[in-house]
This record gives structure tokens, sequence and C-alpha cells, in this order.
DNA sequence: TAGTGGTCTAGACCACTAA
DNA sequence: TAGTGGTCTAGACCACTAA
């Protein structure tokens, strides 16, 4: 098993399929720990640079999380459900029956590293927000910590003439938050239009959310309209990914 | 700047880092041939796997793509947009302001694997059809390729019985596809739910998509519904999260 | 204090690409 | 044929963890 020879599969390969298959197939359950870089390399008779690019490719799947000094050990997958939908979703279409096993949480969100600014609009956020690229936008950001373990970064941009003087532009918008404040000034949100993209982390959005090598971020950019042509709030959201499970209902 | 030794950070985070500031920046545009390996040995005075550690953070995050024996390039980003409720989306809501530049492709879809076949549901596909675990289904698994450029696997499972003896256990199933079969057989879906999850890939996945190291993929796992609590199809896609921007609309 | 993963060196040979 | 990225070795020192 360990020299065959008759394959070219290079040898960090082979290490990581057999570490895989053993992790699928349930001979290391989430959290246990597996053969560290010392333990490859005796048993598989390789350098240390060999045995930890071995260890590299699951680490690049998502499947195991390295602790400095304890050791590499299997990751756990327990998402969170995201409703697209809140009022429409789960009214007994399905009834519970989800594609993906996921427990539904119940646990509380702390939102913190809230910021609000005025700031340029510029010529992205601007075409979101039918501005001109020079205009001024009130931008919120925040961050969202589920049991000590960030989950979600949030952006908003709103026309700062709009909101300018209301809760909106303070950390705190108050009860019903910032689409009952809009709601309130006449421009109540009807209609939502999201956007999601799935790509590898920067280094910024790593350390925000605090994200283990492997693991991808979900974009999701949110427009809310008044009526058609009219954009009044942009959200942009960056989320671990392997925190979420995002769902959506509509009608054919 | 290459041997400060003020900081902490790893010199091939450095090297790393350098690059990417070099590509966002515009220095290096897509398609762009980097640096490569004996390039940043000589420049920085660092062994042949430290070079490589450098490339490999870049790699990692989606920037740049390998081509043995030729170099190191930057990666393009050109995602199609997919609309998940396509005959609400685009009526003058957003006018075509898209949150993130995409050009809309008009270009033709091969596809290509196709097979189907009949296998046990498994607990999992039971589930989500509200079959028993033994029930017998039907397999429709299909790929699509973009311009010689593999986007899509789709696998569609149905209730054996009610799909036996019809197009829909064929590869071509007829003008207007699954859903139009069942339509005329009386199980017409009304609504459809979709469940999203995004995660580095399977070797498997990374082979049939032709993925570049450091790409994602999307798992989409949509469910029709012919009335409440009751599926009719569970199609399960993967997605080259690279080549992808997902659209939703929906009201208040 | 023993063991662990993280970083790094200075070499080597290979298959592949492009001139 | 010269250059490239891919694989691999046999060492070394470090910060960190856990007993």
């Amino acid at each position: 098993m360990t020299d065959q020879e008759g394959t070219r599969r290079p040898k960090y390969q082979r290490i990581a399929d057999e570490l895989r298959t053993a992790i699928q197939s349930g001979d290391f359950a989430p959290g246990d720990r597996l053969p560290g870089e010392n333990d490859l390399m005796s048993t598989y008779e390789v350098a240390r640079m060999t045995a930890r690019q071995a260890l590299a490719v699951l680490r690049g799947e998502g499947l195991t999380e390295a602790r400095k000094g304890a050791g590499v050990f299997v990751r756990a997958f327990r998402p969170l459900r995201r409703r697209g939908v809140p009022r429409l979703a789960g009214e007994g279409w399905g009834g519970g029956r989800s594609v993906w096993a996921a427990e539904i949480e119940d646990r509380a969100l702390v939102v913190d590293q809230v910021t609000v600014a005025e700031e340029e609009a510029g010529p992205r956020i601007a075409q979101a927000l039918n501005l001109a690229p020079h205009d001024t936008v009130c931008v919120r950001s925040r961050r969202f910590v589920l049991d000590d373990r960030p989950v979600l970064l949030s952006v908003s941009y709103l026309a700062a003439d709009l909101v300018r003087g209301t809760a909106i532009t303070r950390p705190d918008t108050g009860p019903g938050g910032t689409y009952a404040r809009l709601a309130e000034l006449g421009h109540r949100p009807v209609r939502f239009r999201e956007e999601l993209r799935c790509r590898m982390p920067t280094a910024d959005e790593t350390g925000r959310l605090t994200l283990p090598p492997g693991t991808p971020v979900v974009l999701i950019g949110r427009t809310a309209f008044t009526e058609p042509g009219r954009p009044v709030e942009l959200n942009e959201m960056t989320l671990d990914a392997s925190s979420y499970i995002l769902e959506y209902d509509f009608d054919a």
C-alpha cells in the first residue's frame, strides 16, 4: 500500500486520500485528532514537507483544522439556516424536510464592531443606489457573533440625504431596525433582490470572521426597493460559508 | 522591505502580500504572468519551498493559477448570472443595476455526461421526497458545459413509480423538460425551495468541473412541490463558484 | 518538559511548455 | 533546449500546548 509505484499519483496525494477515506468512513469523527506530521513521517517514511503537503490537502478541503502545538483535528459542519423569504418559508411546504440536515438554532446573536459613517458613494455603490458617484452615503457596518463565533459581516449603504437626522444614522436604529425607520420616512421597502457570490476570503475577512483555512465566504448583496427602479438600501453581507445554509422559496 | 525583522509575519506571507497588492492595484492584469518560483527565490533570497509557499497563498485565495512548465498567471472572474426566479426578475426593479458587474451571457450550453438510472432512495433522498428509504427513485445526472468549460453538475431525483414509462426516464425529456412532463402527469410543480451551501470541492468535483485550486463550489438543492408537503422532485446542483452570480428576488 | 505544528534551507529529479 | 512548476529529501529552529 505504501509504495506500489504502479500509479503516478504523488505520495502526498495518496497519504491525503487514505486519511480522507478514513475520515469519511467514520474512523475519525468530528473533533478527533488525526495522525500528525511526525506520525505520517514514520508511517509512510516521508520527509516532513511531504507529510505537511498531505495534511495541507485536507485542510484545503475544509476537512481538518490544525492547532499549533496540539495536533490536527477533524472539523465539524453545523450550519445555521438563513431564510431569504422569512414570511413565506416553512409554512408547511417542506414540513421540515431539509435537504441537508441542519439544526435550527435559537441561540442569541451578539452584534459588535458597529460603526456608522458618511462617505462618498463611489461608482459601484452609486450605481446600485441610483446615485451619482460623488453623492454621500450613510455607511452602517456591523459584525454578528454567535456563541463567541463571528459568522457574518454586514455593511449597509443608504443615501445620506434620505436618512440624515434619523435613527438610521445612530448605532441603534430602534425597534424594527432600518426598514421600520425607512417606512416611517415614507420609503418602505416592498421588494428585495439578493445577489450571491462565493469565493475564498481575503486576509481581512479571515481575521474578522476568524476563518480556518479552507473555508470560503458567501457574499450577499441585498438591494431593497420601494418601487421599480427605486432602490433605497444596499446591504453587503459576508458570511462564513461553513456556518450557513441559505434558503429561498418561490412560486412557479 | 525584504528583511525588516521588525514584524513576526513569516517571509512567505510578506511575499504573498506584496504580490497580492500588485495584483489588486492592477500592476498585473488578469491573464498576466507573475514572477515564478525562480524569480521569487532570487528576488527575496529564499529557498524554493518558501517561494512556493508564497505562491500557494495566492492560489488558495483563487487569485492565481499555475500552469506547469509555463508559469503562474492572474485569474479572471467573469461570472454567469443565474436567476432563481426567472419570471419575476429583471422586470424594471433593478434596471440592470447589478451589485457586481457581470456580463449576461447568451452563449450556448452543451449538456453531456447524461445518465438516467433507477436506484434505492436512501435516507437523505427519501426524506426530501417524502418516500421510504427503500423506495426506488429515478436518478437523472447531467453536466453543463459552456464554451468548453464545465460549469454545473446536476442530479435530479424523482419517485420511480411516478415517472416510469414517461420521457422523464429517457436522456432527452422533450420540450419543456422534466417539469412539462410532470405537468402532463398531473403533477405540475407550483412552488420551489432552494437550499444553498458553499464549500471546497471534493476530488471528484474538481475533476468533473476542471476546477483550479482555490475555487469553491456552490451546492444548490432545489425541491419542487405540487402542493404543501408534496415534493415531486429534488434537483441537486454543483456549481463552479467562480463562474456564477446567483440572484433571487422577492417581495417584502 | 516532551511533543506538536509552523517556518525555512539547500539541495535534487521530474514532466511539461514554449521558443 | 532552456525554463517552468511539481514533487521530495533530510535536516534545522521556533512558538505553542498539554501533561
